[in-house]
DNA sequence: ATAATTCCTACCATGACAGTCGGGATTCTC
DNA sequence: GAGAATCCCGACTGTCATGGTAGGAATTAT
């Protein structure tokens, strides 16, 4: 019942992708730079966020990546599904589960559950976006600004 | 963002456990009959929730194990936390978490969205029992009986 | 005694995670 | 056109959790 710190990784990307989005595309070696994450690693997971539609690519020199849509209409689940794949307690309640792979199907008691279990965690995922957590940002850096400088 | 399959033979290994309540311990062997699971994998679990204070065990012949209590005090959130450890999306909001450990404390936005998503998913597991599995259990077998006999 | 049980430790195979590395393709700038 | 900055892609690697298996020791009812 975790989040990956691959997923981790690819959320503080995309809101970096939000803070500059309409100013030009943002390449990864800044994102590196100001998240301190590793370059090479950044690369496949802003690879993986671009086949997933989230973000647009420019190459060359002034390229980058920008946001394929604005930052309030790109939820956190949007993320962490690109990355991680569909959030799914058990197979038996992801989306692409065929009606009867699992045995117990009809004598399963907890099947409600995880239904339940993914409804919730999809719900709170989902009203997230990532506009609301630049705006969380900015609002921590007015209050305490000299801790950004180290 | 997925509960282990250990976790979920765990809980079906408690809801006969409830199932048995009452009426002397439960041997994992006759666990192992009817969930059809791997014996010798069930025992490691069944020992891991021992030592979660969950269940007592009895050993020597008509030996086996029984709920340490009635099984509407037990939580599939009890469950899942003995078997997988402490449910929490990323590790600066577990119950152990030290302040400082990770360097962008002060500057991080996502945090209060990984809170909620942990009381979110607390709240889910810990509002159901086993003595509701084992109820919605009854009723799906009362429903379907022939299922059951294959 | 012996059979049924829990208990315990060690082992193992597989796959995900969290990267690193090296090079290729594209595009801007000079 | 050369060079630099960038994205793009595939291969490789070390560590760890998962999902088991195996073997034997301790305990207890019959």
């Amino acid at each position: 019942m975790r989040v990956s710190s691959k997923a981790h990784y690819g959320l503080r990307m995309m809101t970096e992708f939000a803070k500059a989005y309409g100013a030009g595309p943002l390449s990864i070696a800044e994102v590196a730079r100001v998240e301190h994450l590793p370059l090479a690693y950044l690369e496949q997971l802003a690879s993986q966020l671009r086949r997933g539609g989230l973000v647009d690519s420019t190459r060359g020199v002034h390229g980058g990546y920008s946001l394929a849509r604005p930052a309030d209409q790109i939820s956190v689940l949007d993320v962490v599904t690109v990355i991680e794949g569909e959030v799914s307690p058990v197979e038996c309640v992801s989306h692409g589960y065929v009606t009867g792979t699992c045995q117990r199907e009809g004598e399963c008691a907890s099947r409600g559950l995880w239904i339940r279990l993914k409804q919730s965690i999809d719900a709170v995922l989902s009203q997230t976006t990532l506009a609301e957590l630049v705006a969380d940002q900015s609002l921590i850096d007015s209050i305490a600004p000299a801790e950004t400088t180290r």
